[in-house]
DNA sequence: CAATTGACATACGCTTCGTATGTAAATATC
DNA sequence: GATATTTACATACGAAGCGTATGTCAATTG
């Protein structure tokens, strides 16, 4: 275990560290969240914390970017697979509802991230999941796809309309039969930016 | 003071708490808002806040139901100036957004409503925003004027847009100007329900 | 090999929440 | 109308939890 450097010790410590704030964060929540347990859950004590992540909306902020980074990834790779660039809009948008079903996303991402850290598109992180869509938002605007409309505010309506879809979904007693119902009502409204459907 | 009956006074202080609290929740948010300095500065103390609720959780509850209600109403104000029963979903929705500007309503009700409560469609204070929205909605398909869609996931999705796009217009550096796109991108997007445009 | 940096642990004070208990005034009972 | 009882609220207490200040030991540097 001595036979470490130190700049890579300190990476497996910030990784133990992430990997247990993570779960803690999903399970109790940001406010339930108790340092002292967090850390010894991952064998360090609070001072590791500290010194790696600032306090403790630093570390909420680190898990928000791990797990964006993620979903961010899982999009666009779906969204690949789709043959159009309409379709990729539409398969990331689905996506995202899909993923947003994930209790950790939930409680992390959607619910304690805004709430601590406030807006998501103001975060340091920039919320990547927001760059896929506006790219292919932007893409489908050059090629004269989609009805005159500003950019920023397109992206974030369908954004906006998955994730909090996501939440209802996740919440509602029959997930499973409600999940194609808000990705139709997700297509519904996204066709409303087409200059011809 | 002492002409009133009991009931009265109770009446008194519940408002007395709630204000109090309202404004220190939307000023410090609600995790930073101390139970004791907004007792104190309504002239109280915690005992009277315990009392009539439960905890700071129910005080939030209580805040989020109020304000709630406030934002219902005028929505369905503004809705009622139209013309048309479009005309109305829409005016409700550009309703919600430039409501979404108040500090107020963006801090207690759009973030940490969420986080604390969880997702406002399971609130015992039913979300009556959702509610004018699903009205809407139900009669506009009643009509035969939208393309066959979910009432629920349909109302989801609309007040998801609106109160996300909401934020990212308060958020943003020029909201004057922001707003009317946030409202434009509204309208394009629920013009994909309707059967014909 | 001595000096210094730095990663992490330990210890402390302050704030805050929730509960348990106390009290005085309003209502109820006769 | 006097006594009993409820109850609206205040006070007192204990238990966490956060952030900082300080300590320590190993790894780096010259």
């Amino acid at each position: 275990m001595a036979g470490k450097t130190r700049t890579a010790m300190m990476e497996e410590t910030r990784g133990k560290l992430l990997a247990s704030a993570r779960k803690s964060f999903a399970e109790h929540g940001f406010a339930a969240t108790s340092m002292d347990d967090l850390t010894a859950a991952a064998g360090l004590t609070r001072g590791a914390l500290y010194h790696n992540f600032g306090d403790k909306k630093g570390l909420l902020a680190a898990v928000v970017d791990q797990i964006d980074a993620e979903m961010a990834a899982r999009a666009r790779n779906l969204g690949a697979l789709a043959g159009t660039l309409w379709d990729r809009l539409l398969a990331e948008g689905c996506a995202y509802i899909e993923m947003a079903l994930d209790p950790e996303v939930q409680r992390i991402v959607l619910l304690d991230g805004p709430a601590v850290l406030g807006d998501p598109s103001q975060w340091p992180s920039q919320n990547r999941c927001l760059d896929a869509t506006r790219d292919a938002v932007r893409q489908l605007l050059d090629a004269d796809l989609l009805r005159p409309v500003d950019v920023e505010a397109a992206s974030r309506l369908l954004n906006g309309a998955a994730l909090n879809a996501a939440l209802w979904v996740a919440a509602c007693e029959k997930p499973a039969q409600t999940l194609p119902k808000a990705q139709e009502a997700f297509r519904l409204l996204a066709e409303g930016l087409l200059t011809e459907r």
